[in-house]
DNA sequence: ACCCGCAGTGAGAACGATTGTCAAAACTCC
DNA sequence: GGAGTTTTGACAATCGTTCTCACTGCGGGT
């Protein structure tokens, strides 16, 4: 512990990498990958680390810049959102997402948690589907 | 395809290994992960190999037998279910889990994705806690 | 009972996303 | 400018999961 013992709060330094990753999130409004992100910075010409994009992301959804989701197979995307809890419309095939509320969900999940005893109490809704530009796509294509 | 050309639905032969995991999984309620299961077996002296336990419990969750949910840090965890469609309560530090149904949200899904244009719509929706037990243990500790 | 053919199995290799390591680089504040 | 941290990045290491592929064994005709 340092002398001082103040609130070392979340003293997050503003570095070069760091930047490029949260421009690099502005740029897009889709559900992208860990991986995908560190690519589009190497497009772009910004040397970034995979690991610090790693390390940014997750900074950075803890302090609730970014949003998470997990696809259904684990793996894990992350996209620039409001800070507001919400949820999310998900395309499964292009990564476009919507962002939704619905506070009868938030009181239904509160309120079945502490009928059961539940503490600490936290939830993942995600709705998926293909939206109306993959549909057409893919009908376009039979 | 056979002469015969009947539905071929899913042929699923009712093998050792394949019941052993069906009776594994009717030995417990909570969520556990492909591995726990494995070893459960393996502490019965059932020999299943660890693919055939995580192909059996695909399998599985495709025809419904049982459910599949992620945790935060992306690992899949599976239980016997019922086949009706419900969400579920879960210990983040047992696993316990309790079945719930909201007609209301299943609504709601529908409805948002419909407004968005989205096709083939699904949802996923698990409401993460500390059971009962689970809370009073962790307070004594302190 | 005997054969055949193919679904099913298992040991281990391969995979792929994520995390850990740790010395070098960058910052902050004095 | 220098001390003390924090951050970075190349690379190794993890770890859950999937793939490979030779081998096993059920099923159903004969
Ligand atoms: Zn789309
Ligand atoms: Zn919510
Ligand atoms: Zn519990
Ligand atoms: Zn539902």
């Amino acid at each position: 512990m340092t002398s001082t013992e103040r609130e070392t709060a979340t003293e997050m330094r503003p570095t070069r990498q760091r930047t490029a990753v949260a421009r690099a999130l502005d740029s897009f409004t889709d559900f992208r990958s860990a991986q995908e992100i560190h690519a589009l910075l190497g497009q772009r010409g910004e040397k970034v680390g995979l690991a610090t994009v790693y390390r940014t992301l997750q900074r950075m959804a803890e302090s609730g810049d970014v949003d998470a989701l997990r696809t259904e197979d684990g793996e894990a995307l992350w996209r620039r959102c409001s800070a507001t809890h919400h949820h999310h419309l998900v395309c499964r095939s292009c990564g476009a997402a919507v962002e939704v509320e619905g506070p009868a969900v938030e009181r239904w999940t509160r309120t079945i948690a502490e009928e059961h005893g539940f503490a600490e109490v936290s939830h993942t809704l995600e709705i998926f589907g293909s939206c109306r530009d993959c549909t057409s796509a893919s009908a376009a294509g039979s």
